[in-house]
Order: C-alpha cells, then structure tokens, then sequence
DNA sequence: ACTATAATTTAGCAGACACTAAGTTTTGGA
DNA sequence: TCCAAAACTTAGTGTCTGCTAAATTATAGT
C-alpha cells in the first residue's frame, strides 16, 4: 500500500525550545503597546508640532481614559512626560524607543512592498508584524531589499 | 532657502484609517493564543497520540493552572472538548482553525527560510509574525515562494 | 471678564492571562 | 489491592488593556 498519508514531517521541537519560542512572543507582545504609543507620539510631534491624548485616542482607536491608564505607565516606565494641557514628550529613552520603532516600521513596510503588497496593506501589516519581526529578521528583510533594489524583478 | 530638512515624508494617515490599522492589530492578538493552543494540540495529536494538559504547558512554557483556564475559555468558545485524565480533543471549528492555522504557520516559515533566515529562528519568528499576516500578505508570500522556488537566485 | 466647550483625569468595572499554593482525582506500578 | 506520584482543578492575586460615566480643569471666543 501507500496512499498513507504521512501527514507532512510536523517534528514537534525539544519542549524547552518550544517554550521558549511563545516565551518570546508573549515578551514581543507586551513592549507593542509601548512602541506603538511612543512611535505615534513622535510622528505628532513633528507632523503637527504636538501630541495631544485626544489625538492619540482618536488615531489608535480606543477611549481616552484608555490612553490616559496607558500613558501613566509609559511614564512610570520613563518614556513620557506629560505637561497638562499642553500634551506628551518622550523622554531620551522614548526618544530612542521611537526611533528604533520608526526604523524597524519603515524597514517592514519597504519589505512589504518589494514583496509585492499593496501600499495600504503593507502598511496595515506591518503595524502588527513589526513587533514580531527579530534583528535576524530585520536583518534578512534588509538585505532582501538591498538585492531587490539593485537588481529588480 | 533650501536645506530645511524636511524630516522624512511621514505624512499620518486620516485619524480614521490609522485607528483601524491598530484595532486589526488587537483583534489578531486576541486570537493568537487561541490559534496557539489549538495548533498546538492538534500537533500533539498528531505526533503523541494524544494531547495532555501537562505538555501544552511545558511547551507553552505556562504553568498548568495557566492553561486549565485558557482550555476553558477555547471550550466556552466551542474550539475544543476535554476528557478528564484523557487529554485534550479539538471540535469541528477547532480542527478548522488549527487546519488554517498550521497552514499559515508552515507558509510563514518557508517564506522565511526563502528571504534567508536559519531555521530556527525561522520557526522563532513566524511563531508570533504569522498572527499578523494578512491574506494578501499571505497571498504575496506565496506569489514570492512560487516564482522563488522556480527560479532561485 | 465669563462661560461654553474641549481636554483631561478619576472612579469603577470587566476580561484575558499569568502566577503560586492547595486541594482533588486518577492512574499505574508494587 | 493499595497508594504514591502524576495530572488536573480550585482559590486567591496581580497586571495590562479596554470600557463608560462623572468629575475637573483649562482654553478660547464673545
Ligand atoms: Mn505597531
Ligand atoms: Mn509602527
Ligand atoms: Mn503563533
Ligand atoms: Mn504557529
């Protein structure tokens, strides 16, 4: 006989490296919010010279007293300050977590595109892979692009 | 004058569409433990014969009281079904979800292992990126292996 | 100057996911 | 057959991220 199907080669990894593969994600997942918020704050802050909680609100898609609970622990981490009525500013270390976070978005969507998505999709996409995407990862869509860009097709 | 620096063409998105992009982001994460488990437990299936509590949470790398609640909650969502002391079974939507599931996780990671990346950290990284691949991306993904594995290069 | 409006904060609540520490229950080996 | 070990459940907590509703507080237009 034959037809057996062989159910493709699932290998299950050792536990540990198993484990440490969810470990892993569940870290990535707790940093997002924080990179998100941050990055945001950055970009208002140089496109419209402010960044006020209502726009944030407004732009991430949640209540205001959802942004006010979240930037209290972005400031008890010390990555922003807030001046009352006047809105929010990262600190050196928002600063740096904002930059990296812009690098690594822009990185993502670029490689998105050379993939061939469509510029909206990419950059819906890449708001959610970006925190999932390791320096290896970053590394490779970076070398992907430089090949792509120099030789097309 | 001229070399004001015109700091990247950043320009936000309407507050509408960028709100929409991290609402997408937190309903992925909100599945993404459920498609976990249930990949997982159809793995184990799969490999072991059966699926105990016990290894979901050794390779989950949670402790057990953690995934006992977690299994509650995906049979309260009709994913899944438990025989006491007999492990873990998955229903009808369950076995489509993890179907589905295991598609993407295998599509991510030969897409991966096609940009350049090792193996394991292939298998790392899709861990988490595959929540966030939207079918397009998918689709694209798929487009790049196709042409990728006809001409390599 | 006043005051309506907008922005922000506070209070109270809920659900998802983690944890530790204690029970229970089942199983399987002696 | 018995019983210790393994598997599973329950109880009690804590944090994060959401929400609504109800204050506050500041700004800005008249
Ligand atoms: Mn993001
Ligand atoms: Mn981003
Ligand atoms: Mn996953
Ligand atoms: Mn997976």
């Amino acid at each position: 006989m034959s037809g057996m199907p062989r159910a493709s080669p699932r290998s299950l990894p050792p536990p540990e490296d198993h484990a440490a593969r969810f470990t892993q994600q569940r870290e990535a997942d707790r940093s997002a919010i924080a990179e998100d918020y941050v990055e945001l704050i950055a970009d208002l802050l140089q496109e419209e010279g402010e960044a006020r909680a209502v726009d944030i609100a407004r732009r991430m898609g949640v209540a205001q007293a959802t942004v006010a609970a979240t930037v209290a622990r972005l400031q008890r981490d010390g990555l922003v300050e807030t001046k009352p009525y006047r809105g929010l500013f990262l600190t050196p270390a928002g600063q740096a977590v904002a930059s990296a976070a812009r690098a690594r978005h822009e990185l993502v969507v670029r490689f998105l595109l050379a993939v061939g998505l469509d510029p909206e999709t990419a950059e819906a996409d890449a708001e959610g892979l970006e925190h999932h995407a390791s320096e290896k990862a970053l590394a490779a869509f970076a070398r992907f692009l430089a090949k792509h860009e120099a030789d097309p097709k």
